[in-house]
Parts: structure tokens; C-alpha cells; sequence
DNA sequence: TAACGTAGGTGTACGCCGTACACCTGTCAA
DNA sequence: TTGACAGGTGTACGGCGTACACCTACGTTA
């Protein structure tokens, strides 16, 4: 009876809970560890106790990205949109770093969460304040994708297989097969020349945050050019 | 016994039919709603002849992979590396459009197929055969991230939602409720500003083949730009 | 022609999943 | 004191991927 108060009384249950939790479930066992069973164990429930605070699995995942966006640092007060946006992009960037299954469960939901909606919100408004046409915001808010969430979806990621946490130590980087390297040569070529240390499979070799920011360089780069020069959808310069 | 020996001459199924029937089932019903079971009930057959043609369902979904993009156009025979990435970029983009569950099975896989490796390397190789340095067309390759088989990953993308078919007429455009235009003021400003007809939510009122364009272009002209001052990693001019 | 290995389709079964639904219990308002 | 109700429980159902044992028809070889 004691015991049984004091199980109850340790930690409610609520909606803020189970997210946290099944937050940190994802980022140490993996996304596809987080089913309604697991976690529910993991707080110490049956399974059927979650439906009291989330309507089904589907918003949970939309609570779980809340709460991942939720983490993203506010936009910081910079004279410069340029850098304003920047500093914010990496920010978020590391927040998705720490939990790498985020990325795909934010591609895979069909409409955007609120947080997601703020977030969008505010970093239109930087655009918008930095003397950008809602017409030019738009689309470069489309040419940045999902970059403008701090990842960039490559074709593999190797930080994604078995969604374990990015932390651990990548495999040795064995040296890509010979008769790959035979069959795809350009790509055997840049395999080999990733400049930094040892090369191997493409995307794990080399640098993910200078890949990032080369990236997200270029982008902000070309949109300075197009905002310094008027650039409008009805008659656009090539 | 006669309709059974025609039953089986039929169609003596092959791991050809199976991708073949497995794209088809996705095209049409959506990603979600193949299972084995229902891909063996396409065919004709119990799940279990599934196996002896693919190894379980994540290689089934690999070949899928390739199928599609076997589907992408060979790359043009053209003088200029620009327009030749272009074209090629724009015909994989109208390939996967075709297969609308594609985008997020290609970036769910955790490794790369043998056809989408092809793709890449005969990609890099037009950016060789352009004059690029291995150093930039690896970096190059990074930028365009799955923008160079012809999706941008959205946040939220409409078409994306149920699995259906892109060609269904995309509802009603929803004039945004209110109370989300209120918190959301710039993504409302957007939204009602989107150029052509009607707007809606995001995404949804918008031209996603301008949008997508305008980031190639972006992107290829940023390029092109690194390219002509001859960039390179060491010392990047800012 | 008879025996046999083998490729390929079948049937059953297991453990996992999400979740509907009925139930119980402790708390608090009237 | 009572009774509504919020919230945790137990059971059960249908669907999933797939392991494993089986059967069967065919091509090969003696």
C-alpha cells in the first residue's frame, strides 16, 4: 500500500513526461526501439496509459519534434540577417545532432508542428526584417529545405544506420572494396582524395559540419546576391 | 491440374516481377500499405514465395530503389556541364514524381543502392568532364544533397501526406484559419502572397516545380561561381 | 527409364506492433 | 456521503515481418 502510493506519487504521468521520455528513448536506443510498449516501460506503465495523454503514436512523434524544436536557440539580435540566419541555422544544427533520429521523423510527418511553424515563423521574420520581399522570402525559405532546420538529408547517411546516438565512434573507415571502386570511379576518386584523414565510403569520411556550412554558405551567398539585386519572381536575371 | 499448371505458367514469378509489382502497389496505394502480405496477394501468391526472390522487406525496398531510379534518363550528350546537370537533375525530378513514396525510402535507407551509386558517379563525372577539382565536386555533390535526384526534402509537403498519387487534385487550398495566421504573422504573409492563384498553407498554394528550380538555379550558379575562381578547400575565398 | 537433388511455392506459427474497449480506483466537488 | 471523472489496468484483436518445416515439379544423370 505504501509502496504503491509512493509509486504513483514519484512521477504523475503527463504529456511532458512521456515526450521527454520517449525523446530520450530515440536518442539512446533508436528510433525504431520507440514503440508505444517500450516506452511505456520505460515510465514504468502499461502501454494502454499513454492514450490518457496522447491521442496515438502519430502525435507523439509530433510531440517528440516539438519538443527536439523547442530546444533550437532563440534569434539572436544581429544587425545582419545574413548572420542572424546563419547563427541560428548551426544552432539548430546542433540540436539535431544530439538527436539524429529527428531529421527522418520530421520528413516523414505530413504537416508541420506548431514548433516547426514558430520556428518558420521567426526565421521568415529575419528575412523579412533584413529588407526581404515576402515573395523573395518564400522562396528562398523553400531553396533551403530542410538545411534551414540544420540538416541537410543526404542520399546515405551513415549516421543514421541503427540510429544509434552520432556520439560513438564511426567504424574503422574500411577502405571501400576494390571492385566498387572499379565499377564507380569518380566516386572511388573523391572517396580517396577526402582531404582531411583517412577516406573510405563516401559520406563517411569526410567532414559532416564543413559539408554543412559549404553548403549553407553557398546558399546564403546566392541569396545575398539576389536580394542586392532586386530580384523579383516576374522577371527574374539569369 | 490444367488450370493449375497455367496458374503457375502464368507469371512464374522473379525478383524482376516482385520489384516490378512493389513499385506499381506503392505507386498506387502508398508506401504504408506495402506489406509483404499484401505485395503476395498482388502476385498471386502466399508471402512466404516472397523470400525465395528477396531477402527480407528492407532489400525488397533497396530494389524498389533501383528500379526507380533506373528509370532517370541517361545523361545528355551536352557541351556544357551546367545544362547537362540540369537536365539530368530535372529528369530525375520528373521520375520521382511518378513514384511519390520514393523520396523518403531513398532517404530512410541507411546505405546507398548499387543504381543510386551509379547515378552519383556518373554525376561527378559530368562535373569532372567539366573541369571541376575532385576537392569542389565532392563538396559539390554534398551541397546538392537529394536535390540531385530531383526532390527537395520539405518540411511539410502536402503530396507527401496519405501516399497517394501526386496527380489527384491537391483538396481545396483552405484559406489558413485565422488563429494560425495570428501566431504565424510572416508565414501567413507568405502564404497569402503566393503569386499565381489561390494561396493556402504553405506548400500547398505554391508552384513546387518553380520552387524547385529556383534552388537549383541558386545552387548551379553558385557553383559555377566557385568553379570559375577556382576554388579550393584550403583557401576559400569569403 | 528410374532415382534424386534442387529450385521454388506453401502452411503454420511466433513474437512484435498499435490500439479499441471495458474495467477499476483514487480524488475532489457538491 | 455521494457521485462524477481523471487516469492507470487488463485483455484482446488484427496486422506485421519472417523462421522453419514441408511439399512438389522439374532437370540431370546413371
Amino acid at each position: 500500500m505504501a509502496e504503491q502510493v509512493e509509486t504513483l506519487r514519484r512521477t504523475p504521468l503527463s504529456r511532458d513526461r512521456i515526450l521527454r521520455a520517449a525523446v530520450a528513448l530515440a536518442d539512446e536506443a533508436g528510433i525504431e526501439s520507440l514503440s508505444m510498449r517500450n516506452l511505456a516501460q520505460d515510465l514504468g506503465v502499461v502501454p494502454m496509459a499513454l492514450y490518457k495523454h496522447v491521442a496515438n503514436k502519430d502525435e507523439l512523434l509530433d510531440g517528440m519534434i516539438d519538443v527536439v524544436v523547442g530546444e533550437i536557440d532563440p534569434p539572436a539580435p544581429d544587425a545582419d540577417w545574413k548572420h542572424a540566419v546563419r547563427r541560428r541555422i548551426l544552432s539548430a544544427r546542433q540540436v539535431l545532432r544530439r538527436h539524429p533520429w529527428a531529421p527522418l521523423a520530421i520528413e516523414s510527418r505530413n504537416m508541420a508542428t506548431p514548433a516547426v511553424l514558430a520556428y518558420l515563423d521567426s526565421m521568415i521574420g529575419t528575412f523579412r526584417a533584413g529588407g526581404f520581399s515576402a515573395d523573395l522570402a518564400h522562396h528562398v525559405i523553400h531553396a533551403m529545405g530542410s538545411r534551414i532546420l540544420g540538416f541537410s538529408q543526404e542520399l546515405f547517411d551513415a549516421s543514421r544506420r541503427a540510429g544509434r546516438s552520432g556520439t560513438t565512434n564511426p567504424d574503422p573507415p574500411a577502405p571501400l572494396p576494390p571492385e566498387i571502386a572499379a565499377r564507380f570511379p569518380h566516386l572511388a576518386e573523391i572517396a580517396m582524395a577526402a582531404s582531411h584523414d583517412d577516406a573510405s565510403a563516401v559520406g563517411q569520411g569526410c567532414d559532416d559540419q564543413f559539408e554543412f556550412e559549404f553548403a549553407l554558405d553557398l546558399l546564403l551567398d546566392g541569396i545575398e546576391r539576389l536580394q542586392q539585386q532586386g530580384w523579383t519572381s516576374s522577371h527574374r536575371p539569369r
